[in-house]
DNA sequence: CCGTGAAGTGGGGTGGTCCTCCATTTGGTG
DNA sequence: CACCAAATGGAGGACCACCCCACTTCACGG
């Protein structure tokens, strides 16, 4: 790859970071370009989609959400808890990165590489690890947890609030039972 | 109000009806128009946002479902469980109510008559009457079971997967204690 | 040091969107 | 039937994604 390739690569993504932070995951491509001082051409050529450009863009936040996960081994159930809760928040607070991460796969980028593909593999070891534990509830799958988290994290920009409600789903909405 | 004009309105609505099922809350508003043989301004006219559009064409359905929620009258927990399933259910296949409902005020429209309204005083009737009857956890307010619902159908198309997740958050993630 | 070819570029074009103005038509009423 | 306010729709401005292609720039081999 020619060294200015790889400028303008950096200064699109710098570019990206910036704006979809203001204006979320629908961010104008045109502003990107823009503001990296770049073709929308070269951005096109660089990033086929808006969904490779959204990879590219959270792409170390998830790595490092995933470094996270393969750390923590303490009690099975409260590491996913804790997990899950910590990805809700950063979702919520990353305007974005949930359509990264419920995108579909769209041809133009490898599917092992993503965010989403991160993610879950990611969250499959914390479930595995939890459900042989027992501390998850018959029939709990790994896409249940994520989808729980994540789509929680559209409805709130608050973390805190993404949190509270990631607890509430893992304890339950309804009383427990003191019969 | 004139005869075209209520004429025209309901054939928009008509049109948006059947554009928003297919694309979604973000249908093209000038393909509405064109298919309701009607010019783009006669659409703004008539509905003069987007939101106003989608909480028009949603309005039946969710008053539908209100009053289903004031029909109820079993046990409280089951009763809202029962109902929230529903709400997610509708979500799920109604592709773009969840933006009419989780979008916040926009200036053009009485809050009072919205989807968000209606929902939410439905709903708050429930969750009081499973509160006072002691079947739901502390700290659980009206905003967050309607949180938890809406958001899950965001995630999947499938009714039946957005119900299960449904009882899944109401239940917990987390197995039952069994000391 | 320099010529060359390929990698890389960006402006401009196409077709789409949302939304507003305003000259014109149309419906209902006296 | 005449009138006027209500209602209309097409044109137009501002924006967007995406693609094409004539051009520039890099890096390497001689």
């Amino acid at each position: 790859m020619r060294a200015d390739g790889r400028r303008n690569r950096e200064q699109i993504l710098a570019a990206a970071r910036h704006l979809v932070g203001c204006d979320g995951a629908q961010a104008s491509l045109e502003a990107i370009a823009r503001r990296a001082c770049v073709g929308s051409a070269t951005l096109h050529r660089h990033f086929p989609s808006r969904r490779a450009l959204l990879d590219a863009v959270f792409h170390d936040g998830v790595v490092r959400l995933c470094e996270r996960a393969e750390a923590l081994d303490g009690d099975p159930g409260a590491d996913l808890e804790t997990w899950l809760e910590e990805l809700a928040a950063y979702s919520a607070t990353t305007k974005g990165v949930t359509d990264a991460l419920l995108a579909g796969p769209d041809g133009h980028i490898d599917e092992r590489d993503t965010c989403h593909g991160l993610i879950g593999d990611a969250a499959a070891r914390l479930v595995d690890r939890a459900k042989d534990a027992g501390a998850l509830r018959d029939g709990v799958a790994t896409d249940d947890v994520l989808a729980l988290a994540c789509s929680l994290s559209t409805v709130t920009a608050d973390p805190d609030a993404a949190r509270r409600l990631v607890r509430l789903a893992f304890g339950g909405v309804r009383a427990p039972h003191r019969e």
